[in-house]
Parts: structure tokens; C-alpha cells; sequence
DNA sequence: CACGCTGGGTTCACTTGACGAACCGACCGC
DNA sequence: GCGGTCGGTTCGTCAAGTGAACCCAGCGTG
């Protein structure tokens, strides 16, 4: 995994965890999507849920909106408007393994083991989990078993 | 994977994203942490690879040392004082999937399918991937391959 | 010994962003 | 019309990030 810093004063611009980051990063989107996989999708939902300032919020879904991680839906509950919900794209979906990522993390070294929400295979009920793999089908285990190689 | 929007009011204090958010989800914290990975050490190689105010860089490495995910050990380069370097503990290295999940998600869709950095296997060289599979060993496609179950 | 250099900080003035309460306006049923 | 709801904007306040200046310990050099 070590590679030599002065190679890295190239390529920290264009690096993709800085990528992400820039267009997740910010202060409750994270939670924004989580709810969002949850099938939060109305405005007045993800408000009364995470608790942010309306103003945020507003901000918040415009960015994903405009980033393509959510679109607007037009929907009118019955007796009232019509008013926009919020839905994920495939942009937006592909999230999933970070917000993983994230939880398991906080289920082990947070919640002592096992945090308040399991996430099973619809399919066979079996619970699931993120791991890294190489494609020749090892496991990996951990960042020890990997080394980083610069491309193009 | 949706669930009723209603049952989460309960325990979205307790969720494992957001306290893994309270922990690195302040800005600089995760790229600090990339760095760490790519094997920096030192307050300066830090800073000069980021670009981060000093002020916010002493803050971030003493609450990631604080939180156990980096600790400082001293060193002393030839002709200098000694001084103390940054590495990652196991609960720092576990952060790898996290950042391995930015990362993808950002070589997808921002760097248009292949970022700068190609993670391998170290033995046996293969690209290394993160995925998401159940106990059962079925490969499990996205987000709507699953469902969240409460636990206790 | 005085000197300047370097790494790792701290301090401070300034700007940006988050907060929360108040307000707004379209549209609904009554 | 009338009050209620949802989605949103405005605004004053307060916390956080920024960048330049300063600081200090300990090293090697003259």
C-alpha cells in the first residue's frame, strides 16, 4: 500500500475520493441519501426526520438534484397539490455501498458489534455485507492485502 | 428496501452512518485519512499534499488520534529533533472500504470509469474490488437487492 | 556562542456556512 | 372567503473554515 509521497503532489486534483467528496461531502447529505434509501422521498419527511434547518435542506436536495444523484417527481397525494418528491437515479443508487461502508463501520467501532439496522438478501433473507475482492476471487483482507498503482 | 418512513422517528440518533459522520464526516477529515493510506506521515507531507490551514489539519489529526483512528508515534530523521508521525491503528485501517467506496463511485462517474489510482491484490496482482454479497455467497446486485431489517 | 533553518504548532482577522425562527404563497377542502 | 399544509425564502446570529503572521524547540554551521 505505500507508495512514495512526492508522487503523489501530481495527482491530488483529480483524485477521486476528493471527486466524491465534493459533491457528497457536504454537511447532511449523507443523511439526505440514507433516509433517501430508506424510501423517504417527500420534502416534510426528510425535514421532520434528520432535523436540519429548512434552508440546508433545500440547498442540499437542489445540489443532488443537479448532480443527477436525485430527481423530482411530480405526485399528488390525494386532496392535496400537486408537489415534487425526490427519487433516486442509478447515479444516486450506486451510492449504496459507501453509505454500507459507512454503517458497518459505525456498527463495529460505534454500537460495539451491531448497529440498529440489518441489511438482508431479498432473495434468500441472508444477511449482507461489503468486502473487498480481487477479480481473481481472493479475498482481501484489508488494506494491507492491497497495493495502489497509478494509472494513465 | 423501503421501509415505513415512520418507523425510523425512533432511532436516527443511533444510526451507524451518522456516527461514523460525527467522527470523519468533517471536512478534510477523510481526505486526511486517504492520505494516511497512501502512506503519509508527517504533519508537513500532510499539509503540503492537501493544502489544508495548518489550524484545521492540528485539529483533524488530534481528533482522529483522540478518536483512536490515528495514533502518534515518535521518530527521529538523521540531524533532526525528534518529532511524531501519524499512522493508522485497526480501527483507521478499517476505514478502508469507506474510502474504497468513494472512490469507486467516483472513477464511475467523474473520471469517467477509471480514476488515477488502480488498487491490486498484493499477491497475486488482480484488480481488487469492493462488493456487496450475502453470507449465502450470492453476489447481490445494488441497493434493491436488499432489505433493512430492524434489530433489536 | 549567536545564527538561521525546519517542523509542528498557535493566534487572529476575515469570510463562509449552518442554525432556527419568522414569513410567504400556492393550492386544497370546507 | 378561511384556515391548514407543504415546500420554500429571508434574515439575524453563531460556529467553522481560511490564510497570513507569529512562535518555539532543537538541530547544524560559522
Amino acid at each position: 500500500m505505500l507508495i512514495d509521497v512526492s508522487e503523489l503532489l501530481l495527482d491530488r486534483t483529480r483524485c477521486s475520493v476528493a471527486g466524491t467528496l465534493a459533491v457528497v461531502g457536504e454537511k447532511w447529505t449523507l443523511l439526505v441519501l440514507r433516509e433517501a434509501f430508506l424510501g423517504v422521498r417527500r420534502f416534510a419527511d426528510f425535514q421532520r426526520i434528520l432535523g436540519a434547518p429548512k434552508a440546508v435542506l433545500t440547498d442540499r436536495l437542489a445540489g443532488l438534484v443537479e448532480q443527477g444523484i436525485l430527481r423530482r417527481v411530480p405526485y399528488q397525494a390525494e386532496g392535496e397539490r400537486q408537489r415534487a418528491e425526490y427519487r433516486l437515479t442509478r447515479k444516486g443508487v450506486d451510492l449504496f455501498p459507501t453509505l454500507v461502508a459507512l454503517m458497518e463501520w459505525g456498527d463495529r467501532y460505534l454500537a460495539d458489534g451491531d448497529g440498529p439496522l440489518e441489511l438482508d438478501h431479498r432473495d434468500c433473507g441472508a444477511p449482507v455485507h461489503l468486502a473487498l475482492s480481487c477479480e481473481a476471487g481472493h479475498p482481501v483482507d484489508g488494506a494491507w492485502d492491497v497495493t495502489s498503482v497509478r494509472r494513465g
